[in-house]
DNA sequence: CGTGTAATTAACATACACGTTAATTAACAT
DNA sequence: ATGTTAATTAACGTGTATGTTAATTACACG
């Protein structure tokens, strides 16, 4: 996949989002992650099955672990949608800051 | 709300983020940014709900008419959140740049 | 006031997301 | 071989998301 749907719906979830938090700080292994987490093992497994298909993360064996890491790829996806409309918004307030200046004091 | 978790679900549906790419080229009326999916009208009043809810979007009546014009508040929830991490990934690939050129030519 | 249009809410069907426990695969040790 | 640990897959329950059609609210107009 990797399409903005799997993307915002990987981050859409807040164990998700911690899962990449924690990853942030360095690698670790699927047991070092679900560690924090009241829910199962399985449970965790999806949600890195998850991060994984939206290219947020990557997982590679280590002798009997799986070591987990940050994968920049799905993030650049999902920043380079929303920075298009932040481009948007910016000119959006810039136009109507303009308005205001150029009619002051009016009641609509 | 306007949580991460309302956020990032509701840009994870592809139709909302059409009405989103819609409303970037202007304001419009709940039954012309309609006009254009082959869904029925109340699906589009809900995907509208949820996009107000997350604080994409905002409403006003003109009328006998909705007009729906973007918001720039929910956005700004879910970038700052992206950025904090673009941040990081951007030290991560300096620092194995500097790896890679502090020992060049060597075999894993 | 009655009629038409814009939009929402109500009620319902179906699919998917997320959790569980039990069973399975993979790697390592004795 | 046998057993242990790491992690996933299988099977299942339950809630939420997304769509439908039918009914309802809100406004405008003659």
């Amino acid at each position: 996949m990797q399409s903005l749907d799997t993307t915002y719906a990987a981050l859409a979830d807040p164990t998700r989002r911690a899962i990449l938090a924690r990853l942030a700080l360095g690698d670790a292994t699927v047991g070092e992650l679900g560690a924090p987490f009241a829910i199962s093992a399985p449970a965790i497994s999806r949600h890195l099955k998850v991060l994984e298909e939206a290219r947020l993360i990557a997982r590679t064996r280590h002798g009997q672990q799986l070591v987990c890491r940050l994968n920049p790829d799905g993030l650049k996806t999902a920043q380079e949608w929303l920075d298009h409309y932040r481009q948007f918004w910016s000119g959006m307030f810039d136009r109507l800051d303009t308005h205001l200046k150029q009619n002051p004091e009016k009641k609509p």
